[in-house]
DNA sequence: GCAGTTAAGTTCTTTGATAGAACTCTTATG
DNA sequence: CATAAGAGTTCTATCAAAGAACTTAACTGC
């Protein structure tokens, strides 16, 4: 009765979430992007249990996610590139809240373009030529590492599919 | 000594996380996307336990992501406004999953414009006009919405980070 | 009308995962 | 050298998930 794991769909989602979708991992890759590195700035930052944090900051190292230096003193855990290249779903996440679960007195944070200062472009999906598109207006194409033998071709041809993502 | 929510968080992804991070639920809303209304439709393609689905299908629909209707003699569950708007947190993931966690015999699914099946975009940060930004060239600032007590802005002045999200 | 079937959801038990506190161990610091 | 601070580990109590069995309700022929 181990907690399922969903490294065995062939499903880049899944994969993804295998490796960040544990209580607790997201929000600590979030305080990363914010500047901390140490374990006890980890713990006090979101108040997380000793024995998890130490649990889910091995696994995040071996995943390559973070890289663990010798600090002054002290270790630290920095994002590796494969772990910044996560801040686009970050960055959609916090949208998606921002806009349906917001606080009542505003925006909580911009993200702006560092250069000029000016607010990014909203994350979402936009076409080749850079229309922005809603979400029935793509569709899953199946690609080479995709069998027909697969959960999620075989439930639905995915060429007929309303809205899939 | 209750699974710990992120409600209390003054934090757009905290939140977010709140109503999508718990094990299973984004699984099933991506089965949503691909078309899948019913309950067992859920269990068979999962494999998740009848008990937890139900938990999950439950809280969706309280938060506003299920439409749960009377389809042809049994229930559906289908994705609000609120629900498809997920979609590019999830195309962003899966992106990520595609990219660090592939399938070694090739891309799992490539998302196209249905008008013209161009691919998309590739998900990701961009300045207001159009250029790519890398993670460390956006910044996070503050808004209405977030006080200088919240736990986030104490550990680290925002304006001085590097690569924050 | 009623036996059989299908689907939706609930209940129950077992076991794994988390919360929280206490403890160990190493490294700075006066 | 004493003390403290930070980084983890260990321990116990409780909660949540896995898996199977059960209940309920609607459809399907006969």
């Amino acid at each position: 009765m181990k907690l399922t794991t969903f490294d065995h769909f062939n499903c880049s989602l899944a994969q993804t979430l295998s490796v960040i979708g544990e209580h607790w991992t997201l929000l600590i890759i979030r305080d990363a992007f914010f500047g901390l590195r140490r374990f006890d700035e980890f713990h006090n930052s979101l108040g997380i249990s000793r024995n998890v944090l130490s649990v889910r900051l091995k696994k995040l190292v071996t995943a390559g996610i973070f890289e663990k230096t010798d600090g002054p003193g002290h270790p630290e855990y920095r994002l590796t590139e494969k772990g910044l290249a996560l801040q686009p779903a970050l960055v959609a996440m916090t949208h998606w809240g921002d806009t349906y679960l917001p606080n009542p007195e505003g925006k909580r944070l911009t993200f702006v373009d560092r250069r000029d200062g000016k607010p990014i472009k909203p994350v979402g999906i936009y076409a080749a030529d850079g229309r922005r598109l809603k979400p029935k207006e793509i569709k899953a194409k199946a690609g080479p590492g995709l069998r027909n033998a697969e959960p999620y071709a075989r439930t639905v041809p995915l060429e007929e599919v309303e809205g899939n993502a």
